[in-house]
DNA sequence: ATTATACTATACCGTTCTGTATAGTATATT
DNA sequence: AATATACTATACAGAACGGTATAGTATAAT
């Protein structure tokens, strides 16, 4: 059973996705949720505030849904980081792919002071951690230094497809992600 | 002489770039760039009419600074390639820098429909199409394959430096377009 | 002297924005 | 029967939004 709450932040996150932030407006949002805005306002104070708690959400899915399969497909250390990119097509190529939330969410709001753009960073250096902590298992020599490269590959390639979907990019930054790792992993 | 016109557009750039688009009002505009609201719709039709000459302005900036720098700096061929991430760091390490014009865009636009995001997707496009030509110039075989390459860690490097200033990521990017771009010259 | 050009100043229109106030309903618990 | 919880419905406040209408000024060209 969903509870209302939730079907708020649902909907949120989707119209978010596909019509930008500062383009969605709360009474949008609780019509396309069958709700009404005392509902929203009772389980979210601000509008600023159920932005953040939609990013958080969807970071926390998507790392959780790449964990899972990290972990369920791939037996060695070694193995993980080689696969990060074929699960990285996976999520970017299916059809309910609509972008990155903090990429989306750090352009909207550019200035560094603000807290949505300040939970944007820390997510993308989050993950940026993550993938250094795969290069570290695998003991890679300079695994910050991969794990930043992989990312740029990653929020480019991301980049690419919230431009155009089937864009296609996604393969070649695979490419690239392969020649970078075997460079890191030979030294 | 600057006309009232270009300082409507200087102001506007700057302030979408630092408060984004869609949280910026023609009010602010004038009141910033010393004019009124009558004289900014003499000039430009529309709000969208001022973004979208905004977004080709600043494209047009770029790929001439972009252009001259390589042409004034590189003679063969192969060299400009080779030099490319160099003035893409000078430029994104510059103070002025402010950021990509069209990346944000199509975050605040993300509609595909939208002509706002439609422009923003051409320039991407149209920015990979200039360095596979340096690429064909450098008779590199997948030149197209490598331009891709690059522009997503281009496209990477600068939505990380838009996250937060002075981030380096540039300085790793260097380097992997070195490898990628080393890795097709030998084929 | 007249006319065109460029611009200012200000008030306004209709809409949309976030957020709240008020009143009422339906359901389950005690 | 009384009470708490969850929610709906609607109306509104106050500001900001994009865009326009009206009236007036300053300068230069004819």
């Amino acid at each position: 059973m969903t509870t209302l709450r939730d079907k708020i932040l649902d909907t949120a996150t989707d119209l978010f996705q596909t019509r930008g932030i500062n383009s969605t407006g709360v009474d949008t949002i609780v019509a396309v949720a069958g709700t009404t805005k005392m509902t929203l306002y009772k389980y979210f104070h601000t509008k600023e505030g159920l932005i953040l708690e939609v990013l958080n959400k969807s970071q926390e899915d998507f790392q959780n849904w790449l964990d899972n399969k990290l972990t369920s497909n791939s037996k060695a250390p070694a193995d993980k980081i080689k696969q990060l990119f074929d699960f990285i097509e996976e999520w970017v190529t299916s059809p309910n792919f609509l972008g990155m939330g903090f990429i989306k969410a750090s352009a909207e709001f550019p200035n560094e002071e603000n807290p949505i753009h300040q939970l944007s960073s820390k997510q993308s250096r989050e993950f940026r951690q993550y993938i250094s902590k795969l290069a570290n298992e695998a003991k890679i020599k300079d695994a910050d230094g991969l794990a930043l490269q992989l990312s740029l590959l990653f929020e480019g390639a991301v980049q690419a497809e919230q431009m155009k979907r089937g864009s296609g990019a996604i393969k070649y930054a695979k490419k690239a992600a392969k020649l970078l790792i075997d460079g890191a992993i030979k030294q």
